[in-house]
DNA sequence: AAATTAGTACTAATAAATTAGTATGCGCAG
DNA sequence: CTGCGCATACTAATTTATTAGTACTAATTT
């Protein structure tokens, strides 16, 4: 086996998100959620589930005819660890830079920030 | 020429790192601060600074014996586009759910973010 | 039952990212 | 002048990620 990156990649992360919005799916029903974006094949979206399962991103019942899949870890903990992991990576682990970028390009208002620094300090 | 995508991908943000924090920089001056974290080949670098330059993330100019490039984007511009688009591909686009998973797991104080808003509201 | 449909396993092709080799040129120390 | 050190250009190998084909099985339709 190929060794693979343990985090998630770009395609994977987008079946991923198929799966966290409907609970559990089949290879199907993960296949027409991307369909409706972009040309894939069935055994394309079965392969990378499989891999999915392999890093234990999915995990998998045998049903009727098809497996049914489920996320294995919340979506909560996976994008987490996907931030951890980019300010890791751009910003060598400091956060508040990022934060930075977030107020200045992105349209939070003030009234979002000053929402959550309140929920931070009244922890 | 295999395409490339256009964003920055892992390694070639390592390079990019040397050279914002260095103004200019030669493939050798590249090197050798990557060989303190991890080995690898001379030409291996220098490979990766002309994908850049294709990239227009760098630039050069012939000096004296060797190429000497410089950063051809402010860090900052880069760094925000590398955001954005992991907004979008994580978030889907909306940065507030970002902004919860920062202050909720990387260790922000409340003044950082009081902080912040006031650099929000006074803009 | 034969044909069709939908599923899986196994394998493989393609693409993109990463790493590095080889040939070659030039300046300069000896 | 000649060989070493360091630079580049060009090419290629390797690794990882992405996409898909083929063979085979089981259920369903006709």
């Amino acid at each position: 086996m190929r060794s693979r990156s343990s985090i998630l990649t770009g395609q994977e992360l987008e079946i991923m998100k198929v799966v966290w919005e409907r609970e559990s799916v089949t290879v199907r029903d993960v296949y027409e959620a991307l369909l409706e974006r972009r040309k894939v094949a069935y055994t394309t979206v079965m392969t990378m589930m499989k891999i999915l399962e392999q890093k234990k991103y999915l995990k998998k019942n045998q049903a009727e005819r098809a497996y049914v899949y489920r996320a294995a870890q919340p979506q909560g903990q996976v994008v987490g660890a996907m931030v951890r992991d980019f300010v890791n990576r751009v910003f060598n682990g400091s956060a508040a830079p990022l934060l930075v970028h977030l107020v200045k390009e992105h349209d939070l208002s003030a009234e979002d920030l000053e929402e959550i620094a309140r929920l931070r300090r009244d922890k």
